[in-house]
DNA sequence: GCGTCTGCTGTTAGCGCTCACAGCCCGGGC
DNA sequence: GCCCGGGCTGTGAGCGCTAACAGCAGACGC
């Protein structure tokens, strides 16, 4: 109760009260040796009584060092993106670091570059990008900070990243479909910028190749559920029994399209989404898809990020695989079906 | 180009270079009068060239602002909180407010106050508190942090608060089903800790009473898609022909057990979602549900942190009400039809 | 006995800023 | 001539901490 109503207690007015010089107050507040047990005890007590709380700003003067990580991530707030900067959130404050998180829907570069200088100014020890689009990714890689970066990238383009297998995701869901007996497999694929689209395609159009099907030109949404539905208006009458769909907002929006006209699915065509959002499983019908951690990604960050400043080893982390969800919306095709 | 390599540079190596004193260039980076145009450019050239950072640890240590404002928010990914963070990201950055997340997913009290502790040690100038349970809100609410607190709350506990109108939207709704015809209409709710949830329940049973109706004791979920599933399955032959449910997800999951069980919406049932996800208008129906501006909310916080930070007078803020967007899950109930 | 080492504690000097105040110069009033 | 005031600039102190080093015991070896 011996409490100054003034101001904040400065490590001085712990050193009084305790009886000691600040100096061993900083020790204890440091969890240096050289301290005697009793000693730390009535400083602990005295920091207690005057509800100490040491200053970051002084500290980080001195030190040099803020234990602030800055966090940019681009775009709306979408399950992938949302799920892995929680992730990241509770693992950098697992090890006490503070987070400063700028998130930029408008993601044009300006806009970006300046989110970078905002932190930087905050004197951020490093940073975390969580983005999709190829474009601010290269931005952000570009640009000289002079402090390590990690960055959610599938393709490799950043020095430090971490990453969900996209292209062997794709491969997966194409595989699945062709394994149901379908050889007709369309792609909806994501926006262009998209490094996960850009990867979701490849990993399409490389089984497809492999199996020596025809790829014809994916549509492109733009991951809104609109988008799907839009891609499906155009496709009315075309040839095809599947399609990979590069996300399972899309895979709604296309699965709406193709129920207006008639189209049942999984009967006259299957649909494979990607993400597994919790809606999937209740769809009309249920969405089969590919699972991403992204939970896991996100701590993944935090760990090479705790590498990286730490100035450990860091071994290679394995990109994560996304595991298929097979559910109602894949089928064997109606030709296979009818030739019994 | 002239750049020491050594370490960054501070106020003092502008100085030199510009040939001026040290609090000249403090004058010049506060926009202080009285430095003359001349003197003013030299400065800004030699921040330049030096590519000079003002240490936002100094400034703190000396000002005792740090510029920041703690957020936390609880639980997972959903729409509607990620919604409202980025609208008070972006609102924070654009009044050159940091902004230091702590986002605790398991909200148990004892995570919470930990969160809390981790920011006001980092002297975070406000809080802003983004959950939607009970137990958080009060919880923070009681704590003694000596800073300002703006809370999402709907239920007018926060002495400084922004808000959706629940209530107002769960009448909104209600009344859209009494307007159509239903008389008998089940509510399903979301958690019972949701002030949220608590609202909408509230305004479901208000109309209910105000029209002479009986109102069920609400099913409850804990607004995932399986939740909305599980309570469709208890619901089997119940007598009912229109749910108001407290949002989106549930009614997904509502929809795939009533098309499960061979009950028809909007045919036999009609349903009212809340939220208006962007899954909502390509659901098998399109989903009646209630709009809320997420971002105008975001944006709202910030305002309203804006005026207690700067000690202005602050006119009460009137809570944002939520707007219907009709699709095709509801309908004119079916024994109307038959009537004719 | 002396020197030395080890465990604990204190003293001093900054970290890079802003604040308060002390100048300086020049124009204008008397 | 003088003084006064306002525009501009510089000087010194201090924010609250940590790092580096200095000191001061007591234990121990010889």
């Amino acid at each position: 109760m011996a409490e100054k109503p003034g101001r904040p207690a400065t490590i001085f007015d712990v050193a009084r009260l305790a009886g000691v010089s600040h100096q061993t107050v900083s020790r204890v507040l440091n969890d240096l040796p050289n301290v005697r047990a009793s000693t730390k005890q009535r400083v602990e007590l005295a920091i207690k009584q005057l509800r100490y709380v040491p200053s970051p700003a002084a500290r980080a003067l001195v030190t040099r060092r803020t234990r602030t990580i800055g966090a940019i991530a681009t775009g709306g707030p979408d399950y992938g993106p949302s799920s892995t900067m929680l992730g990241f959130n509770e693992a950098a404050r697992a090890q006490r670091y503070a987070v400063s998180m700028a998130n930029v829907v408008e993601s044009d570069l300006a806009s970006v570059r300046e989110a970078v200088e905002l932190l930087l100014r905050q004197n951020v020890e490093a940073l975390v990008l969580i983005t999709e689009r190829v474009g601010v990714l290269d931005a952000v890689l570009r640009i000289e900070t002079g402090i390590p970066l990690v960055a959610v990238d599938p393709t490799g383009r950043a020095e430090h990243a971490v990453a969900i297998d996209q292209y062997q995701g794709a491969r997966i869901a194409v595989e699945h479909l062709l394994s149901l007996g379908h050889r007709k497999i369309l792609h909806l694929a994501g926006p262009l910028d998209s490094v996960d689209a850009g990867e979701r395609a490849r990993g399409w159009r490389d089984v497809m190749a492999a199996s020596g099907l025809a790829a014809v030109e994916p549509l492109v949404g733009d991951w809104s559920p609109d988008s799907g539905f839009r891609a499906g208006e155009t496709l009315s009458a075309a040839d095809f029994s599947a399609v990979f769909v590069a996300n399972d907002q899309m895979a709604l929006g296309l699965m709406h399209s193709l129920r207006a006209h008639g189209r049942r699915v999984p009967d006259e065509v299957s649909l494979v989404g990607f993400d597994d959002i919790p809606e999937a499983a209740h769809l009309a019908p249920p969405l089969t898809t590919l699972r991403q951690d992204f939970a896991t990604l996100g701590r993944q960050i935090m760990d090479s990020l705790a590498e990286l400043l730490s100035g450990e080893a860091g071994d290679e982390r394995a990109p994560i695989i996304p595991q298929l969800v097979v559910r109602a919306s894949t089928g064997v095709p109606t030709v296979n079906r009818v030739s019994v």
